[in-house]
DNA sequence: AGTATGCTACTATATCAATAGTAAGTGTCC
DNA sequence: GGACACTTACTATTGATATAGTAGCATACT
């Protein structure tokens, strides 16, 4: 199982974003101001859950992910499906466009986004 | 803030389906075997939080819930959608809609969803 | 009315999460 | 080549999570 706890969810946002980085580029990137040690023992803990890798790079380590987006995001929607939407992704993509600040745009977008997935859907 | 913990989401989501439960009768829906007062604990740490009420019936308490699956859905996406998505809606549900279990009459229905959106949109 | 049983209240404990300090190593720059 | 600064390695602490036991109370049933 993936389960990232808060603040592994917020370094790994990090390394997503930029592919790689070291512990201080990490550091600089979070919101919250947290001590270098502390941004490093994360980034261990992640490595040891097999979820990062790192490569020397001068006296530093340049630390990238081994879990996708997509990996990471599935595994909380899955969930989130299942114990809060009672297993219905509907009423999960309604919870989300429900969203006031959503422009006519994105859900254009968004419709398109599943008319494509038909079409795959009907030539296998 | 409204994190759930794991568990505290297995439990809320039983109170979700039942609209109100027991102990016993949260128990009994856990896909874990827990001890009885494992379940109580839980229950109890929720009502600390505020998420949870109970009223007496009979002997017993029952439960339910001060949280909407619709807040506690909400909470978790918006936090999915900027962390592990880079906050783009639109990749959340590239993501959603990639499963390959979604029927043809799911993304359909999905769609519909969207266009009735639209339109709220277009008539304020 | 007495009693058995299920329920709560309180307590306990191990593990994990989150945060950070200290010491020691290693490049880098003058 | 030596000092400095940054980096890692190891250790520590606090608080939360997850789990459950025991004791005692109350209700339903006979």
């Amino acid at each position: 199982m993936t389960a990232l706890t808060a603040r592994e969810m917020d370094v790994m946002s990090v390394l997503w974003d930029l592919g790689s980085a070291t512990v201080a580029e990490v550091s600089a990137r979070l919101d919250d101001d947290l001590a270098y040690t502390t941004v490093l023992t994360v980034l261990r803990i992640l490595e040891s859950k097999g979820l990062v890798g790192h490569e020397r790079e001068g006296r530093a380590h340049r630390y990238y992910p081994l879990l996708a987006r997509q990996e990471a995001g599935r595994s909380v929607l899955d969930r989130l499906r299942d114990k809060v939407y009672s297993g219905s992704t509907e009423m999960l993509v309604a919870n989300l466009v429900a969203d006031e600040r959503l422009s006519a745009k994105t859900i254009r977008r968004l419709r398109k986004l599943l008319d494509e997935r038909l079409e795959k859907e009907e030539q296998p």
